[in-house]
DNA sequence: GTCTATATTTCGATAGAC
DNA sequence: GTCTATCGAAATATAGAC
């Protein structure tokens, strides 16, 4: 009874590609745990099983999506350093960046993480990689303080503060859809900024700079599966 | 085989308050969906079945530990506002505070939120909790630029911001526990306001009276389920 | 109020045809 | 490469004794 069920109508071609997007966009809306395989497949265009010609298991396909998550903020900070900006401008540009690629992650990273750390190697994976981006940042706010430009604080904990404040975003921005990526990487960049900066009245010049080193960063190609969150349902 | 099992040995005498401490224990540290009702029943000491005398079903559980974590920073901004002190002590006491009292609750608060947006009326007792607590710090922020003290922002995305920057720390501190509450709330609080400030040199006489505001409020009883986390395991 | 025993469902994963 | 059929494990929830 009824049409047959139209399969793969956002089928890419590409059947690995499409499962992981299922997948990030399947998370986003419902969490890691309640995302079963079943919907997975469903979404993807496929049964059960087919999954399983392309992935060992379930965490196998958790474990490549929190490789791809990780690998953004630390292309955004290598990037960044690779200019030869002042401390200031390098860290209102990736703050301001980091946020916009928090934002086209399909999924909440912290819950990602959260799965990947019950597999030990996916957990020395993952936190390597986290280390990395936190002595990445403490060292740019480290030269921020050589350079006098900013107040004299603690650069470790100040990184924290500054990833956390990052995702603490994402995460309120996954439920208030109204407000614009870009918009509130700015204006988290300038809050930023203006706790740390000794001189207040430069944020206008940074401001100014950041916006055209983020313009020229944007252009490069580094949001894994970007598009995933607007996977179209097929209809049943 | 082996000794009996000893059984409740953090039995208070009150079940269902145990079942609570219980539940909220496990998800700090497994998660929402990978805690299961044999778990919560064997922390507390009881057998599975002996949960649904107290409650109806597992979402129960959940929804009450989700309204108590609500409680917390909504009772917070309430006592603040109290106080007859100017808004920027007012906000610098509660950035401070409500990191604090996410860092007490014993699991992750946006990961109860998502689970209780599954059904839909613990959806709406959250998210009008939610928007409460939104609008009050918005007003703080309101004030405070009404009287000269802060900047010209727009309040809502402050208060968005600042939320989320103490539910981005809280995230982060679960990891990294070497951090103290206590001191990574000053920071912040610092960190904020500084950002919020006309006049940076405020700051200091803000921070003096604010931990004056802090010290009195923190003798008060607020954080429910307090000491979960240390719920001692018994012995198997 | 708490238990033992069990029903029911769901999910991850495998076997094997095509 | 993708499917149908199915297994086995685990989790929620219920029935009913004590």
């Amino acid at each position: 009874m009824g049409r047959p069920r139209v399969r793969k109508v956002s089928g890419s071609g590409d059947a690995r590609r499409d499962i992981l997007a299922a997948a990030a966009s399947l998370i986003s809306r419902q969490g890691l745990r309640a995302t079963t395989l079943a919907q997975i497949a469903d979404v993807a265009g496929l049964q059960t099983p087919s999954l399983y010609y392309y992935f060992a298991n379930k965490g196998a396909i958790l474990l490549e999506l929190a490789v791809d998550a990780n690998r953004g903020p630390l292309t955004l900070v290598d990037l960044v350093n690779a200019s030869d900006e002042a401390a200031d401008i390098r860290l209102w540009s990736f703050v301001c960046l980091d946020l916009q690629a928090l934002c086209a992650l399909p999924f909440d990273i912290n819950e990602v993480h959260r799965f990947a750390s019950e597999d030990p190697a996916s957990d020395e994976v993952y936190r390597q990689a986290r280390e990395r981006l936190i002595g990445e940042v403490a060292s740019i706010v480290s030269a921020g303080v050589a350079e006098g430009s900013f107040r004299r604080v603690r650069a470790r904990m100040t990184a924290l503060t500054l990833l956390g404040n990052d995702e603490g975003s994402q995460n309120w921005m996954r439920v208030d859809r109204s407000a614009d990526p870009a918009e509130v990487g700015e204006f988290l960049a300038d809050f930023a900024l203006r706790s740390l900066l000794t001189d207040a009245t430069e944020i206008d010049r940074i401001r100014r700079r950041g916006r055209k080193l983020v313009a020229r960063l944007a252009c490069e190609p580094l949001t894994p599966l970007a598009g995933a969150g607007e996977l179209t349902e097929r209809s049943s």
